[in-house]
DNA sequence: AAGGCAACCAACCGCTCTGTC
DNA sequence: TGACAGAGCGGTTGGTTGCCT
């Protein structure tokens, strides 16, 4: 294991930086900035005192949770899950850059998706029955398409050809 | 009812890239 | 042209949730 130091707001030996979970009140400052300044001067939201995150725990912070635009708490769709095949094949594990095909997802959320794709199509390949799982729906407003139950096939889908 | 396990998710770390002086 | 700082990206980890046995 790596020595990580503390998620979870653990450690101290950083007493300046705080690290763990988001609070709601850290969520509106960040917010707040963001709406004066725009998505950047990251670190000048430390440097200033608003918050005592790292820029870099702000910008992922925004990026991932607080962005306007996100579909938050969605499943991934079939179509979307095509997209993520197709693009991954073509530009590797590019996460950023095939999340922008991606309208409102995050490289984080393609990233998270693929990487319990593969955990779950390894697994697959190693017992052929696997236990079912419905999964979270999360609070599906969203059409979220049974995409598990397909999984080793799609990756012999025809590719895009963006180039 | 309880424990195990898989899926999902949030957040951190280290490295790389890019802009500025 | 090189050094430095800030921002971005990819990999990874740990916690939570919910189904199954």
């Amino acid at each position: 294991m790596k020595p990580r130091g503390g998620r979870g707001g653990g450690g101290g030996e950083q007493p300046a930086v705080r690290k763990g979970p988001w609070t709601a009140e850290e969520d509106e400052v960040l917010v707040r900035h963001v709406r004066e300044h725009g998505p950047r001067e990251w670190s000048f939201i430390r440097s200033k005192g608003l918050l005592p995150r790292t820029g870099k725990s702000c910008r992922l912070r925004w990026v991932n949770k607080l962005r306007p635009d996100l579909k938050t708490g969605c499943k991934f769709s079939a179509e979307e899950e095509r997209v993520v095949i197709d693009l991954q094949a073509q530009f590797g594990n590019r996460w950023a850059r095939i999340a922008t095909y991606l309208p409102g997802r995050t490289d984080n959320d393609v990233k998270n998706f693929w990487s319990t794709r593969q955990k779950r199509l390894a697994r697959l390949l190693r017992a052929p029955v696997p236990r079912r799982r419905p999964g979270k729906q999360s609070s599906s407003a969203c059409s979220s398409s049974r995409a598990h139950e397909l999984p080793t096939q799609k990756l012999k889908l025809n590719r895009f050809d963006f180039d």
